[in-house]
DNA sequence: GCGGGGGTCATCCAAATGGTTGATTCAGGC
DNA sequence: GCCTGAATCAACCATTTGGATGACCCCCGC
């Protein structure tokens, strides 16, 4: 079988060195190309497609500093706007906040990775991730599973929402406008938060859901 | 001159292969040994310096996952604990935040890098900090310039004690009981903390605090 | 030794938030 | 068709928070 085929996108030379080296040590991948942003990832994709070497796996990061986000990123790229058939998108970031992993799985990921892990889970994502099967972190699957053993304490989308507003600073007022409701609807939606997080006042409600990584706190 | 010998310390397999390769290429810097936490760093302190193999920089990140964290360890190697005449720490971490920053230089670091620099800024600072010299990324500088420029609104101690334990999602009440002041005074620091800030609540408060990196959104 | 800033406390009042109860609409599953 | 859960709104009241003012102590620098 011939080898893997890899495109790395992130933002900090550092971490882009350590994954080269990394998967360097692979036997049957090959990193061909490096980008910073989502912008040059879709531009090195073209470029590659039209020389004729094909990248078989995306690696990518969801934070970038500037440019285009990973979300984003790997979203036109499953869509095939890069022009070429789409290759597998396998996400390795440092974060894993329940609002991350579901936007990357939405754009079309097919693979969720900490850049805590180890390098042999690393290499079985990637080869996964490749073969066109999902590769999940177990820290992420373990939150997958957690939230799918009970259901009852998991908010609704437009809880969270909510909740993104309130770490905003946002008084009920303001988010009632914002979201063109009535406060006191607002405030019902609080009460739901509260009781499922378990807390009984906005701030705490914020730093359990930042905590259980429900919303960023970044 | 000989080469600079180098301990990394990172709990990330990825970010150390990283730097072991970045500065493998800078002539000069050589890395000879490396570490997961802040214990593990002290022990091969230790170990090199009775191999006579003595290090002459310590590349420390400061958030790791388990065990010693980065500022304690950056003290403990600075006070001499590892045995050995203290090295100078460089902090290489993701985050500049007021809080991290000024709890690196007070443990004793000589240096704080930020993970997205390029590598000839990083170059620069190993060379700086090895030969005794103080290295600071243009960030964190400009932050503490821009401190320096404006000193109205810079919190005290006790301000941004208090809007830590704002961010944990504590009352007024149980604050004042935490710190053994009362609810009163709880309430004339937070009217300070919402001028200074610019904000006219807690949550506001918090989420600027936040942003500004006045203390972690983590 | 005098002023200023930080930290502490109190009182009073207005505004925002939290807690409760009850009700309506709508979409989806059995 | 019925039930459930999400989302919407209202009215009421207790509690918390915010804003203003004034005061005391202590340390430090001029």
């Amino acid at each position: 079988m011939s080898s893997i085929r890899v495109l790395l996108v992130d933002d900090h030379p550092v971490v882009r060195a350590g994954l080269r080296a990394m998967l360097g040590d692979f036997p049957g991948v090959n990193v061909v190309a490096e980008a910073a942003d989502g912008d040059a990832a879709l531009a090195e994709l073209g470029k590659l497609h039209t020389l004729g070497e094909p990248v078989d796996l995306v690696l990518m990061d969801l934070q970038m500093g500037s440019g285009m986000d990973g979300v984003t990123a790997t979203q036109k790229i499953r869509a095939g706007e890069a022009g070429t058939p789409p290759p597998p998108v396998l996400i390795l970031t440092t974060y894993d906040t329940d609002a991350d992993i579901l936007a990357a799985v939405e754009a079309g990921a097919s693979g969720y990775m900490l850049k805590d892990a180890p390098p042999e889970q690393i290499r079985q994502a990637v080869l996964s991730a490749a073969a066109g099967q999902t590769a999940l972190a177990p820290e992420v699957a373990a939150r997958l599973m957690g939230q799918i053993r009970n259901p009852s304490q998991v908010l609704s989308g437009r809880e969270v929402q909510l909740l993104e507003l309130l770490a905003t600073g946002m008084s009920n007022r303001a988010i009632a406008k914002q979201l063109f409701i009535s406060e006191a609807t607002v405030k019902t939606h609080l009460v739901h938060i509260y009781s499922k997080l378990g807390v009984d006042n906005r701030t705490a409600a914020i730093a359990t859901a930042t905590q259980r990584r429900i919303i960023r706190g970044h």
